[in-house]
DNA sequence: CAGACTCCCGGAAACGTTTACAGCAGACAG
DNA sequence: CTGTCTGCTGTAAACGTTTCCGGGAGTCTG
């Protein structure tokens, strides 16, 4: 038989001319009755029984490479264990799923290469979009997001004239949030535990900090600012630092991890919260209503922009011609316990090891 | 020019083929230099020219029908916001990069038909393999997972004889553990907040629960049992309908994200912990240290196994005829302050609703 | 009863890639 | 100078699917 096409794929499982000769038809009619479009009764009965009767699957890499579309959606962010990440992931694929595609998630870890690497390698068709949501972003990298093969949406701040779809926020006003209804509440020596300068949201934060003390005429003591990463150690850490060299009255935290990790620095410092030091993380995740006490955040809206972002995207990829967009979502502050000004809601310690505790 | 092939994909990119044509090669020689193999030097610089000026870059699911792999591995978990589930992916994800492969995860939701629908669709061939870690397993999902088409590895329960790769633990044990350790701490009203029992885990932890009891020789009050679901706001709300009816003096819960919710609550309610009431978790998952006090909590290994079914997966990969195997990993206990036997880390409360508060 | 119309079917092309195979030129040995 | 070997190249098949197109059979209309 020379080199006649075989009925079975390589592995030995079926394909759709497996189904075709059982059932004695074409493999064009048999596509067509898997697919569900015309064919006639008998044609119909003969097949989907040949189709049983072997156990046909469809390969979906064949589908795709003829349908040019996968059906998935990839969503790739920095640290899954971030439950702003979660929340923004629940939101988009509630979009996803109505569309009637599934969406998949990537962590990249943070690495640049890696992300970059993600582009250039999941995005080149295993895909038919995805949402990025960067938090250090270079010449290289915005080059790779520019000319990706497939529609990306961006979360998260980007060059201004980057022409890329993009859903952002305004963190520099969230921090003034926070630092307003702080120093409205009485409090003066604002601390501040923040992520890594060199990343989009460390420093637009850090600025937004040092804006907001200046909009209320007080001087910032450097010793009260400190830096870790966007993770639960290295907030309590940071902040195990600060409380070591300056006694702050009130804390804003980058995020709700690093804010858990403050508060935990606090009460094993034997500080009261909020009495002794008022405390507000950012993002309101579910996290900051789980602790206690519960903390207040700035919501930056992350919910809402990832089903932004998810509906960007599939409106690129309906339409890829579309000219790029920008949306913005405006923050927000939840006040609860953690900064709540009157004493009766905060935890005291028994006695630890700093001396300046209430008897 | 009638029915000839174009040189350019349906949308306009840059295929193969436009590559050769520029470059004045055949697509072969195009192909073999692009993928670093043989090639004259001056072929080798033409082809990789040509591919620069139009900016070539493969697609993926071309290449896939042709290779019959795609270079991806998927992990689908119930509810991504479980850090025990984070936990797992870290562990899988570095097996899986190390490999050269990426990880992508879906959530199901803890959806039946969600899941099974991932494996009749997903696993359809665009994954080379799959990780899954049902909590609620019946018979028709059980027919999926034989039957995929792709390699999966199944982490936690499994009918016995399931001839599928199975990593799990012991968590009757691992409940049993809790029990011991707060029945030597001089508890007796033991409380168990667990999730539903319809599910795998919640009813071995049921069992575990009940069996550990006898096994210490003490009576279950019924009263003391309460259930939810797995996260967060369930766990507190099935603790404040427990505590509404029952008084503990020590609880066991089903996972770390539930006993973050009955900390909550007992706190709300004016408890001592652990002082009045201890508290053990499950899964031992970095949301136990970042509580304050930090809770105790049963490891059940939840990297480890993660790392285990990412390594038999990636061997069944390779190698698709070895027999279904089963791994065992051992639960074991980390105590820490909130069941310690000693008052002095224990938080106090100034004195919001209860009477019993110290002064 | 002829013609138009509808419906179904099979052959073959197409999606973008890799690769087996054969041909060809050049290098080298005898 | 001839024969063999090496290394590169191009043609074409293959991966598994969908779909265009032409042909044939059957049905309805006039």
């Amino acid at each position: 038989m020379g080199r006649k096409r075989l009925q079975e794929s390589a592995d030995g499982r079926p394909t759709v001319h497996t189904v075709a000769a059982r059932a004695g038809v074409s493999i064009a009619s048999a596509s067509r009755v898997l697919n569900g479009v015309g064919g006639s009764p008998e044609t119909i009965r003969k097949v989907r029984e040949a189709a049983a009767e072997v156990g046909y699957v469809p390969n979906a890499i064949g589908r795709s490479l003829q349908s040019q579309r996968t059906g998935l959606v990839a969503l790739a962010v920095e640290d899954i264990g971030n439950p702003v990440y979660v929340e923004m992931m629940r939101a988009i694929e509630s979009v996803v799923a109505a569309s009637g595609r599934q969406l998949l998630v990537h962590a990249t870890g943070g690495q640049i290469a890696n992300e970059t690497a993600l582009l250039r390698r999941l995005a080149h068709r295993y895909v038919d979009g995805m949402i990025v949501s960067p938090i250090r972003v270079t010449d290289d990298h915005l080059a790779a997001l520019v000319d990706s093969p497939v529609p990306v949406v961006v979360v998260g701040q980007l060059g201004a004239d980057a022409p890329v779809d993009n859903v952002r926020t305004d963190s520099r006003t969230g921090v003034g949030l926070a630092v307003g209804h702080l120093v409205a509440a009485g409090r003066r020596r604002i601390g501040f535990v923040n992520g890594p300068l060199d990343t989009v949201p460390g420093a637009a934060r850090d600025a937004g900090f040092r804006a907001a003390l200046a909009a209320h005429g007080i001087d910032l003591d450097e010793r009260l600012v400190e830096v870790g990463d966007f993770r639960y150690a290295a907030g309590r850490a940071a902040t195990e630092r600060l409380l070591a060299r300056a006694r702050p009255d009130a804390l804003v935290c980058a995020n709700d991890l690093i804010a858990v990790g403050a508060l935990h620095a606090l009460l094993a410092a034997g500080h009261r919260v909020p009495q002794d030091v008022a405390l507000v993380g950012m993002d309101d995740t579910e996290l900051a209503r789980m602790m206690f006490p519960q903390l207040s955040s700035v919501s930056l809206g992350s919910a809402e922009r990832g089903r932004r972002a998810a509906e960007l995207l599939l409106q690129r990829i309906a339409d890829p011609t579309l000219p790029p967009r920008r949306e913005q979502v405006a923050p927000s502050l939840a006040v609860r316990a953690s900064s709540a000004t009157g004493p009766a809601t905060g935890v005291t310690l028994p006695a630890p090891r700093t001396p300046e505790v209430t008897a």
